[in-house]
DNA sequence: TACTTGCTTCGAGTGCACTCCAACCTTTTA
DNA sequence: TAAAAGGTTGGAGTGCACTCGAAGCAAGTA
């Protein structure tokens, strides 16, 4: 139930084989939507246990951490899959990585300033209610 | 009447009898998602012609601007639908107005801020592949 | 008159991102 | 040994915010 990490989990902490609700405990993320992330493609292959039990490990964890950053971000799954296999496809895939992050970045960007054009509206209209309290317009 | 509205329309267009086409072309916003905010009591009662057809007054319109701008605020449509009631329920919902809105307004700020630590990433990210250029982990 | 455009209604369908279920297996605790 | 806790799978279900379809009526144009 804890927010997604942003900042790097203690050496000490870290241990290397996490199970799925360790790292459910850690990332927020539920059981479910773990093995669905693996499903769709949006996980690097996830270490088995002896009797077929996921077993993740910090790598995996730091990945998390990030596509939980992109998930903050807006961007569509989709396009975080898409992300994930470039990354398994190799270095000759960053051109095309650099570009996927920086069309996100300027998402992000004019997010924000609607963000604050809407928050703009809503101070004036708080002011309002609390100057004015009359007018039934809206 | 309220000002509220990202571009006004200038006063000479005012025609205060729209149908529900140009209210879509003006808006952005479909017949039917027009129709649709109707019928979940987002919209004060519209207008009818001799002959049933809606027709939306600029009142209408300005009511459909600061929905829209509730709405990129990412404020659920449920609670833009009691806003609405609050608004139709009269003067005595004035506190529980505002604070819907001032709600809303923490939200924002969050989501902005969230945003802002996710750009962060993002920014390192690109910054990594600009110059780096290497490694494999993500 | 025939056609086109635009309106009405209700109800069903879509896309996204989960979220849960059922049936079953393995390991740990009492 | 029995029960509880936690893992596995594929596939179905959920909630949100639209989005569209079908059938039908009314006004305007060739």
């Amino acid at each position: 139930m804890s927010a997604i990490e942003s900042t790097p989990r203690p050496p000490a902490a870290r241990k290397d084989r996490y199970t799925i609700s360790e790292v459910s405990a850690l990332t927020g993320l539920s059981a479910h939507t773990l093995r669905w992330y693996e499903r769709i493609g949006l996980m690097p292959h996830v270490d088995r246990s002896h009797t077929g039990q996921r077993r993740f490990t910090d790598r995996d964890l730091d990945w998390l951490a990030f596509v939980g950053k992109l998930r903050l971000t807006g961007m569509p799954v989709a396009d975080m899959v898409r992300y994930a296999e470039l990354v398994r496809e190799g270095e000759h895939t960053h051109a095309e990585r650099r570009a996927l992050l920086e069309a996100t970045r300027r998402d992000v960007l004019s997010r924000i300033s609607e963000l604050r054009s809407a928050l703009a509206v809503l101070d004036l209209k708080i002011d309002h209610y609390g100057t004015i309290c009359g007018g039934s317009s809206s």
